[in-house]
DNA sequence: AGTGAAAGCCTTATGTA
DNA sequence: TACATAAGGCTTTCACT
C-alpha cells in the first residue's frame, strides 16, 4: 500500500481528464480515452482500490464562507515527544479554523494553515489556541496574501504520454 | 464576488454533506436535507454560480504517483517588484512538482509546496528551477514530515446549525 | 423558491471473448 | 482485462404551487 503503482496511458489520461473535472461522466472518459465506458468505470475503482485516488472532494471559497483571511502559523512544540505532540497534532485538526497542518524538519516543528473571518479573529485564534498552550514554545504567524493551487499532480516523466 | 454568501440551513447542510463525500447523488442530499432532489440541484447550482463551490476535485495520493517525497521551499524574490514576482510565480506553477504557492508577509516572500521522487530529485528542482534563478535571493528547504488535510471549512459560528 | 413526476442519460452488473 | 448490452437508478427539466 506504500509503494508506487504502475499506471498506464489509460489511467494517466483518466487521471488528468478527472483532475481538470471529477464530475466527468464514464462516458466522457471513455470517449476521450478510446476505451468502453465500463472500462473506464473498472479502471477507476481500481484506483480507488490501490489507494491512487484518495477521494472526491469539494474545493470551497473561503472568503465567501465569511473567513476572508488566511495565515500560516510556524509552531514550535517543546518538549517535542510523542505524549505532547499526539495530543497537540489533534486538537489542531479538530479547529474549524484549521485547513491544513505539516510536520516539518528545521526549527519550526510545524505549520498550520489557517482561514479565519479576520485579523481579531486571528488573534484570538493565536492566543487562545497555540500560545496558551503549555507545550507551544513559539509561534511564528504569517498572513496569505494570495495563494495559488497548481496543475495536476502525475507521476514524473510523463509530461507528453499519452497525448 | 468578493463578498461572503448568505447560506442557509439547507445550504450548510448540503455543503457539509458533499465536503465528505462530494460523489453524493442529489437524491441523498434531497434525504439527508429534507428538500426536493430538483432544489438540491438548483442549491448546489447556486453554490456554483456564487462562488461558494469553486470544483470538485480529485485527490490523489502523491506517494503512489511516484512522489514519496514532499517539502516546503521558503523563497526571497529580490528585488520584490512586479515586473519580477509576477513571471517567477507562473514559472514555479507551471512545474509538475508544485502543488501549491503562497505569497507571504514576513521576510520570506513566498511558500512554495512541491512534491517529488525523492532527495535527489529535490536537490535538483531546488539548483535547477530556484538557486540558479538570478531574482532568488535566498532558498530554505523544509522536508515534509507528514501531513493532515483538516475538517470541512463552513462559516465561523454554525457548528452546530441545522443538525 | 420549492415540489413531484416524467423523460432521458448514466452507472453498473453481467456474460462473453 | 476489455467489451457490449441491458436494467435500474439518477439527473434534469417542466408545469404548478
Amino acid at each position: 500500500m506504500t509503494d508506487s503503482v504502475v499506471l498506464d496511458t489509460v489511467d494517466l489520461r483518466i487521471l488528468r481528464l478527472l483532475q481538470n473535472d471529477a464530475r466527468a461522466t464514464y462516458r466522457e472518459l471513455a470517449e476521450a480515452t478510446g476505451v468502453a465506458a465500463s472500462t473506464c468505470l473498472d479502471r477507476v475503482a481500481r484506483l480507488r482500490r490501490s489507494g491512487v485516488i484518495l477521494g472526491h472532494r469539494l474545493e470551497l471559497d473561503p472568503a465567501k464562507l465569511g473567513r476572508g483571511l488566511q495565515a500560516l502559523l510556524s509552531v514550535q512544540v517543546r518538549p517535542h515527544r510523542r505524549e505532547l505532540v499526539g495530543p497537540f497534532v489533534d486538537r489542531i485538526r479538530a479547529l474549524p479554523e484549521s485547513r491544513a497542518v505539516f510536520h516539518l524538519t528545521g526549527p519550526d516543528d510545524y505549520l498550520v494553515h489557517v482561514a479565519v473571518a479576520d485579523m481579531t479573529d486571528l488573534q484570538r485564534l493565536v492566543l487562545d489556541e497555540f500560545t496558551s498552550r503549555r507545550e507551544v514554545a513559539r509561534v511564528e504567524t504569517r498572513l496569505i496574501f494570495q495563494q495559488w493551487e497548481c496543475g495536476p499532480m502525475l507521476p514524473p516523466g510523463t509530461a507528453g504520454t499519452g497525448r
